[in-house]
DNA sequence: AAACTATATGAGCATATACGCATATACTTG
DNA sequence: CAAGTATATGCGTATATGCTCATATAGTTT
């Protein structure tokens, strides 16, 4: 399976981008951690991430609207969970590459303590 | 290898926030496509990113700071280089998730179009 | 249909950040 | 050390976006 170097125009850019902005923010970033654990109605979200109603409901929406989130009404309420796969893998990924980062700091700051 | 569940403070959350942010502008995912070929001059991408030099200067600095590249000087130029292997990955993964997420629209689009 | 509940949305404000322009800094060469 | 070149930075401006508060919409129950 050899990979295709891609096309980059402004605007496969710029949905790139857009892709990674949604996920560029704290608020949106718990709400999808808790939904990593099953679907969710907007109520629980609300009192499990401790936003207020409207962010998270502004938030769901975003991440609904870029494709990250899908949503199932049902009655008065509406149920959120995670709808592409690929956000585990981004976290994953991220998250790694902090952690060896952090580290690599905590060593230089250890070595500058012990004189070098 | 067993994947521990991890923390999430406000503290990490900003973090990895402040990853996705890094990426989330189109200049600076043009800057980080070109050096995906290798390391190149602060001059260099002026020139192949059709940028203006204090903006290309800038962007390059969030993305060294971030982690993301590496910063070499040499004399009067200053070169920079992929830092962070993850990036590739991340971007892989972006993108595929769109080509998916585009796949399926233009499927939804042509069957509405053929009547459903 | 009136009251009630869950979610979405409009408006205004505050903040962040990308850009352009000018200039400063760092290094090289004459 | 003066002039030249490559890169970085200060400052003002425009735009985007998250937040709060109030209110609208959709659906349920009595």
């Amino acid at each position: 399976m050899a990979k295709k170097p891609r096309e980059l125009t402004d605007e496969a850019l710029a949905e790139i981008a857009a892709r990674f902005a949604v996920l560029a923010e704290p608020s949106r970033l718990r709400l999808l951690h808790l939904l990593f654990g099953g679907e969710r109605s907007v109520g629980e979200l609300v009192e499990l991430s401790g936003g207020t109603q409207a962010n998270v409901s502004r938030h769901l929406q975003h991440l609904a609207r870029a494709g990250v989130l899908l949503r199932r009404k049902e009655g008065l309420q509406v149920f959120y969970r995670i709808g592409d796969p690929s956000i585990f893998q981004l976290c994953e990924l991220v998250c790694g590459s902090l952690e060896k980062r952090l580290a690599k700091q905590a060593l230089v700051f250890r070595d500058a303590a012990a004189g070098r």
